[in-house]
DNA sequence: TATAGATAGTTAATCGTTTACCGTTAACCA
DNA sequence: TGGTTAACGGTAAACGATTAACTATCTATA
């Protein structure tokens, strides 16, 4: 069975009280250091180890944040990866809910509270965020947004794609494109989307019209067939940009098997700067979204905001710089 | 304030054990309909969030599952992706830890049963399943290894890469390669690698010497950044074969770099079976690894052990079969 | 000598559930 | 009418920690 403190207390003829003080290392109290000893040792030998779901129950604190994302891509990984970086350190653990994979992941949001996390990273998931806050209202629960979609309320650190994406098609112009297509998938009919806008903006205001090609998820083998089914029925564009560097990569494969040649048939911008763009035989331009900052400022914001609740919410937007590279280098 | 079934109970002039026996949605109590909807109905107005700490500390299930890996590197992702698939029916969430970022993993697996998971599926961590047993020899918690690499003791799902290993290397050998080189990480010594007694029982039979290319990691930035620093010092091998895809893709990228064409000048082969493998311009001959099949049995020995701890362990070694493409084919 | 303060340890309540066990009621039957 | 039983619901003890409040002892100081 399961060793106690209350084993350990017996054992020393202490008090459980006593024995927790020793335990869970606070300086602060009154023990002396030969009882400590005696406590550690004890604890030792019979293999004692604390009971953390007991000890939150009492604290309110599991040391645990969730991590809220869709679907883990490669770029998510990256995102997972860096988080617990900075969270380890402090004794968080990181627990990841896929919300896309959730049959029903609005119930699932607003039932949330009934895991006790300390906090919640929320990536790329505003809607989950609302509905979560909507039916909780009086839940306080220590919340970051981070990713691409604005967020109004609390913490929030956001990436604006909106002038990336303006940056990527005025260069595809400036290469010689004479038409960029959108590359895109039909989340949310693009509301929110800086990418969309952004790309809209800078097509029309070169006296162009936009050309939205829509995919069913922003998944690379969901992208290369959407590709090829567009291309069966429509003449190639000359350029492309790309909801993110998965579907780029997926657009990219279909123009290979097709004998496309990139960047001098279509030129190639990806989003996000995903590591698996350095590593294509031809690497892909991409607008690059300052990752490590993101989630050293989302941390940042969350540890805050868990060791002082009443903190102001603070909200910062951070620059998305595009990379050339020789998807869309020509001449 | 948190609502809770103390709460509820006041408000309807009920013990807290009615309310809970409605609550918990155990069938077998006996409660009136009446009563049951109205303890529903109030649950739902107040906004009631049942507690699963406090929950988890009187049934010793906190319906979270620990996954061990080492660097969520894009593999990890998919196997992540599938066990979730797998779980999430069964109300269970992924809580994942990555060892290799813990800068004493051992102390961590040693006092790792404080989390009170309800099962720990170990991917490619057999070390740390080890001193996890040793230090907790009387916690029975779930453990299901699964991986390349071989485990004695309890439920285990394996996947044969030596066969895989000498298939891929008797593949690069009647492609005409001369003297193929085995891309490795120096994880412990290659020790229990069995890409790496594969690789070298196949080149010795043809009656060749192994060729050893030993990078820091497994990762793609220090493959590229050691084959640049092998290719300044030694002749090129006409052939490699990759730890993994991960290390593939780093090798190709540097190969690319320097002007190298593959599979002309080298054929490669990588490990795994990736998504990325098949999106390069020129996709990667590779030893996929049965994943699905894997992910569905290791869900099924875990859950199968948490539903009955005693029934006997189960050890299966699932076979990984050698994918050729444009990589490795030559002519 | 009286008093305050520091030190060491104890008591018991508490966190929010679950659940084994018990009591009451009412229907049913002989 | 008395007894059996099923249905419904309550009591209270867990689960394993933390912690406020308290007691007891010792030391130092006036």
């Amino acid at each position: 069975m399961r060793v106690t403190i209350r084993d350990i207390a017996k054992r020393l003829d202490l008090s459980t009280a006593t024995v927790s003080k020793v335990l869970s290392g606070r300086e602060s109290a009154f023990i002396s250091e030969a009882t400590r000893q005696k406590v550690l040792e004890t604890a030792r030998e019979m293999g004692y180890r604390p009971n953390r779901v007991a000890r939150a129950l009492v604290t309110g604190k599991t040391d645990i944040i969730s991590l809220w994302a869709q679907t883990l891509a490669p770029y998510h990984s990256e995102v997972v990866n860096l988080l617990m970086d900075q969270m380890r350190p402090h004794g968080f653990e990181l627990i990841i809910t896929d919300m896309v994979k959730h049959p029903d992941w609005r119930a699932y949001c607003e039932k949330f509270p009934q895991w006790q996390v300390d906090g919640i990273i929320a990536l790329d998931s505003p809607e989950c965020v609302r509905v979560f806050r909507q039916a909780n209202p009086h839940v306080h629960m220590p919340v970051v947004s981070m990713g691409a979609y604005y967020v109004e309320e609390g913490d929030f650190v956001g990436i604006d794609l909106y002038s990336g994406a303006v940056e990527a098609v005025q260069h595809l112009l400036q290469a010689g494109v004479k038409r960029p297509a959108y590359l895109v998938c039909n989340y949310g009919n693009h509301v929110g989307d800086p990418r969309y806008d952004g790309y809209t903006f800078a097509v029309r205001q070169a006296g162009l019209e936009p050309l939205y090609i829509v995919a069913e998820h922003s998944s690379r083998p969901c992208a290369r067939e959407r590709m090829h089914q567009y291309l069966d029925e429509h003449p190639c564009p000359d350029g492309l940009f790309c909801f993110n560097d998965e579907m780029a990569i997926g657009a990219y494969r279909a123009l290979c098997e097709r004998g496309i040649r990139v960047p001098d048939d279509v030129a190639i911008v990806g989003c996000d700067g995903i590591m698996d763009t350095e590593y294509l035989e031809r690497p892909l331009s991409t607008v690059v979204q300052p990752v490590g900052e993101m989630c050293r400022l989302a941390w940042e914001f969350l540890h805050r905001r868990i060791e002082n609740p009443s903190v102001a919410p603070q909200q910062v937007l951070l620059k998305a710089h595009l990379v050339v590279r020789d998807s869309s280098r020509r001449g």
